[in-house]
DNA sequence: CAATATCGTACTAGTAATAGTTACGATTAG
DNA sequence: CTAATCGTAACTATTACTAGTACGATATTG
């Protein structure tokens, strides 16, 4: 599988978002992420529903932040894209009754939570103005 | 990317192998985990690079566990399938010189280095003899 | 109302990792 | 020598994501 880079793009393209009053449209923004706006829709469509951005079609249209960047951790970005396992590893399949496979199944996925605990409380810690150049 | 399934089936083949004597066949293995004599040998092989197993070819030949349950823990598999990251997620790579995406992908890269630290703790305290049924 | 900019979305193709399969060579017991 | 068994290369299937094409829906402007 490629891997699932949107976090990281969107994350980005916000930051950038910020600099600017009024809108960014889905060209602009691809051109931002070398890619194509059809990717920017898809990625941004996420973030709507959970009221980081809006979007309004025609003329003068485009993308605008909802709320500041103090307010949007990577957390609430990555629960935006409603995602599943973050994991390439996963329990098997093979003999669901038999009593061993079970218990290995069931070892691996405490670890497997334990670490994805931990992931979303490190993603929680960072807010979007965090990644703001320092003015040194 | 289908999911990697190789530490729950294998530690579930390891516990199989420690309740008999001797060699097990790829053939029967395979049986066991529902698939085919070539996956066994590529899993396999990869556990026999760290010791765990050994093999042995022509006729009563076969795979045999080398070290006791309590001495295997799924860190010691999970490593001998010489893993990429185990997640799904990964940064962007874009503009590699814009701050704002660097910063992005640093804050990102620390919350994934350290969900993997604590996957690797949580693997460390397993070993194979927890696996073993209870003689309730 | 016509022209145009812009988002919305269905559909298809590309990509990367594991899983599965076939084929065949290498080794060893008897 | 024969048969059992591992070793491994090559190919296909599956899965889940990214990317791209096409076209419809909507809103602004004059």
């Amino acid at each position: 599988m490629s891997k699932d880079t949107r976090l990281a793009r969107v994350a980005h393209v916000l930051v950038h978002m910020s600099f600017n009053e009024g809108t960014a449209t889905s060209e602009t923004i691809a051109a931002m992420l070398d890619t194509n706006p059809v990717v920017v829709r898809r990625i941004m469509g996420a973030l709507r529903k959970g009221g980081y951005v809006s979007s309004e079609r025609g003329p003068n249209g485009g993308w605008r932040l909802e709320r500041p960047l103090r307010e949007i951790t990577f957390l609430n970005i990555y629960r935006a894209f409603d995602p599943g396992s973050p994991f390439t590893i996963a329990t098997s399949d093979d003999h669901p009754k038999c009593v061993v496979e079970r218990a290995a199944n069931r070892a691996l996925s405490l670890a497997l939570s334990e670490a994805t605990a931990r992931f979303e409380q490190s993603l929680a810690k960072i807010t979007l103005d965090q990644l703001l150049p320092r003015k040194s």
